[in-house]
DNA sequence: CGCCCTTCTTGAACGCGTTCAAATAAGCTC
DNA sequence: GAGCTTATTTGAACGCGTTCAAGAAGGGCG
């Protein structure tokens, strides 16, 4: 009742649509679900039940249940990137900004390591929307990737320059990669993951310092054709 | 009736199961219709009826939809094996080793692209027992790991002694991420895949000989004590 | 208010993977 | 062959995700 009900903006379009309170009660009910008994155990009648609406609604307002997944990546993107501000607004040299944004991602992700590794199979089909490197995730995959160009843009390191323009989503990849071993971490507090990252980072930060050495030129000339040949 | 019904062998147990003629029946017909329909589109009832029998009867052979898949790796593990066996008996040195046994591995699977992909995430789920990594799929991956083995082993390369031991699971690991990328890869006859086999295995032959070099030991070691400490 | 159009909501129904108690076939022992 | 045990086979039934025709609720306009 204190709450405005979908009120209309001077300009044509609403501001919020009539349902939105709805969809808000029907995800926030689901991600509830979800952390209280797991992806697979949580049925959409139970969602809908909960929620106190008929099932058919939910699908109103999410295609499928794969589709409540979604809305669980783009907030967890948008955390990710408020819990890396104090990293990327402390440090300036390339290792510790790296490290520090890494461990802001999996920071974010381990309330959910639980489910999330449950409906990691979806993410992982190549048809499915929910593909990291689908088209209908691009948003999101997008502003992850500027969020490691921040880590590059930020640091003092000297990139190679043809390596530079690469760099972000290189290091996105990478951060897949971290996504990939966590979601299948079973070690305590997934212990290992940030063990991952602390070894792996300084093997990035020298690689990308050794990038620039004459020596070394043809053969990162040589990865980052392969890089661009292999991008769609 | 010109074939054996299941005999009994001397020893105590059965040779040949009674069930295996139907075993295989229900494995073949459900392996023609993924390729026909594609995994998604092939119902356990149809696979039934076109193998006719009762659904129950698949169930009875396999535990669920997802174990037929695993049947479909166990053959196909056989025959990226038996279509590595030339290239492992021409072959000594280790680029175009590691290179043929990739595209064979490849070449084996080509012709089931189009449904291999939409059962992909199955095998990503890190709880499934469909995993690549799973304590289920151990035979069918220390096969694979053991084809790698065989790589280094009739090689004539020189690796450094504490990569060695590692070498094959990393190449199996390579080989992981190659099928990650021809899962996802649409292009023509999957052309970009081949690409990425015959880019990549340049860049690992020469890091494999670099790595015995005296400036370079710290970060072999380096590396390898992260795998060992990353291994479960 | 009465009318219309859009947005939202409902719940029964469909097809699917899976389960399971019951029925049947096969082999073994006497 | 009779009786027993094990292996195999059956198909109805369950719970799930999803669909959809039907209706309810708003809001704009005369």
């Amino acid at each position: 009742m204190t709450e405005q009900t979908a009120p209309t903006t001077a300009a044509g379009e609403p501001a919020t649509p009539r349902g939105e309170q709805t969809r808000q009660l029907i995800l926030d009910t689901a991600m509830r679900l979800f952390r209280e008994r797991g992806y697979a155990r949580t049925t959409m009648r139970a969602i809908a039940q909960e929620a106190g609406v008929a099932v058919g609604n939910a699908y109103y307002y999410f295609g499928s249940k794969d589709h409540l997944i979604q809305e669980f990546y783009a907030r967890s993107q948008v955390e990710h990137r408020a819990a890396a501000q104090p990293v990327l607004d402390r440090e300036s040299d390339f290792g510790p900004r790296l490290a520090g944004v890494l461990h802001a991602g999996v920071d974010v992700l381990t309330p959910s390591h639980g489910f999330a590794a449950s409906f990691f199979k979806t993410a992982a089909e190549p048809t499915s929307p929910l593909s990291p490197f689908s088209e209908e995730s691009s948003a999101p995959r997008q502003a992850a990737i500027d969020l490691f160009a921040e880590v590059v843009a930020g640091s003092t390191a000297k990139v190679d320059a043809e390596l530079r323009p690469q760099l972000p989503e290189l290091l996105w990849l990478a951060y897949m990669g971290v996504i990939l071993y966590w979601v299948h971490d079973r070690s305590p507090g997934q212990a290992k993951t940030r063990q991952l990252i602390d070894g792996a980072v300084p093997l990035i930060d020298r690689l990308v310092a050794l990038s620039r050495l004459r020596v070394l030129r043809p053969v990162t000339r040589q990865v980052l054709d392969l890089i661009r040949t292999l991008r769609h």
